[in-house]
DNA sequence: ACTCTATTCAAGTAGATACTTGAATACCAC
DNA sequence: GTGGTATTCAAGTATCTACTTGAATAGAGT
């Protein structure tokens, strides 16, 4: 006890839940679990690897705990094994923002320019939510809508958006989100609606932060009991 | 814009954040830094590494900002770049404790069993100071103490405890604190006072989690402004 | 039973990582 | 300038990692 050997192993293993972060591919996934709960495949499609290296990425992400998996039928479903899983990936992306200095032109890259967009925080959106004022616009892919999504938010995916647009109502602003600050449905949603005159902003982040933030939620249109 | 090349490159930016705490020594090195800035030569010493190896280490937290370095003279301080590198690293921590199972064997195996020990909270360590009904003990290695300790602490490193227990005033309990959840100081200096039969019990966390509370701190005896 | 699909396993390869060793650099004191 | 100390750099080696490919497993439908 106390020795520089049992130190070490120590130490090794909370670098071991770093280290399953520390991949490109693994944070995807880890992102996208966020959301909700997938099937190896789906991920496989979301991340644009083949299937057996995600499968071989959620083995590894599963080890120290990170994920779970549940059988159903043919598929497996992974998901994250919970919350305090979500707040490192988010500690992860803030540290990146305050303390990598190209991450700004990467996500500029990825995301465009945002100039011209304009953005609530939650507690603004959940204000004017309270007061009646806005359309909230759920522009995830659809089973991430049906996994959870903010309380009264209709779903469009953004894949769907320009052939639904008159499905708005106009004279309310519409405020689009999806998986957080740097997903780009949210920008191409508001993007279009603004180049068809519509008055439209989105949210600053996404999904996950509103959750965390106990926000009010609901699943497959029931409100959720938490 | 929007490609996956993009996004590879932005989620691998985020992954090297991670990656660099995917290290145990790495780890250690933010750990230790978490109580204050250090040179180079005392991390190698603390990590039990040679100071070269220990260099390489900070060059990689170095790349991605988790650490900055001021020179003087001829050393070479290194410390944690912000509060959120102190997150991060306490979000790791938590996921391995909720999610990693053989993390409470390993920790028995560096700190021994924690049986008998009496433990605070922050909270509980506030109030009874504000009472003024016990004395508070700190048991780091005093440069440690030197760069910010709770306010109102003592410095008595524990390796120095042995020889100073007559010094503490009787008919006070004594709580000792050091760096963390996962420090072995405290409890060596609990056990010890607990052997001559003074009342004594550990901060059940340590300094970096009470900064990050907000609670009251100073520094080379002067009380900080913050 | 056979077939289809989702997932995992196993082996292979190119490239990265951790630690070592010995030399180079940079500052300070004289 | 010289000598001393703290730190970094560069090269070498053993080990690990990411992705690929092709085969194996497991459940569902017929």
């Amino acid at each position: 006890m106390g020795g520089r050997a049992e130190k070490d192993m120590l130490f090794d293993t909370f670098a071991s839940v770093a280290k399953v972060l520390g991949s490109g591919r693994r944070a995807e996934i880890v992102d996208v679990l966020a959301q909700g709960e997938r099937p190896v495949d789906e991920l496989a499609r979301e991340i644009g690897q083949t299937v057996a290296n995600t499968s071989q990425h959620l083995q590894q992400l599963l080890r120290p705990g990170l994920v779970s998996a549940r059988r159903q039928g043919t598929r497996i479903y992974y998901r994250l094994s919970g919350p305090s899983v979500v707040r490192l990936w988010a500690a992860v992306r803030q540290v990146a923002a305050e303390h990598v200095e190209e991450l700004d032109e990467l996500a500029a890259a990825y995301l465009g320019t945002r100039s011209g967009l304009d953005v609530l925080t939650r507690s603004e959106l959940a204000e004017r939510m309270a007061a009646g004022d806005v359309v909230v616009l759920d522009v995830r892919p659809e089973p991430e809508f049906r996994s959870g999504h903010i309380a009264g938010a209709v779903s469009v995916p953004v894949r769907e958006l320009a052939g639904r647009l008159k499905e708005l109502p106009d004279g309310r602003t519409v405020v689009a989100y999806c998986r957080g600050q740097y997903c780009v449905f949210a920008d191409e949603a508001v993007r279009m609606m603004h180049a068809r005159g519509l008055p439209a902003a989105r949210l600053e982040d996404g999904y996950p932060e509103w959750v965390a933030a106990g926000l009010p939620v609901e699943a497959d249109g029931l409100h959720s009991p938490a």
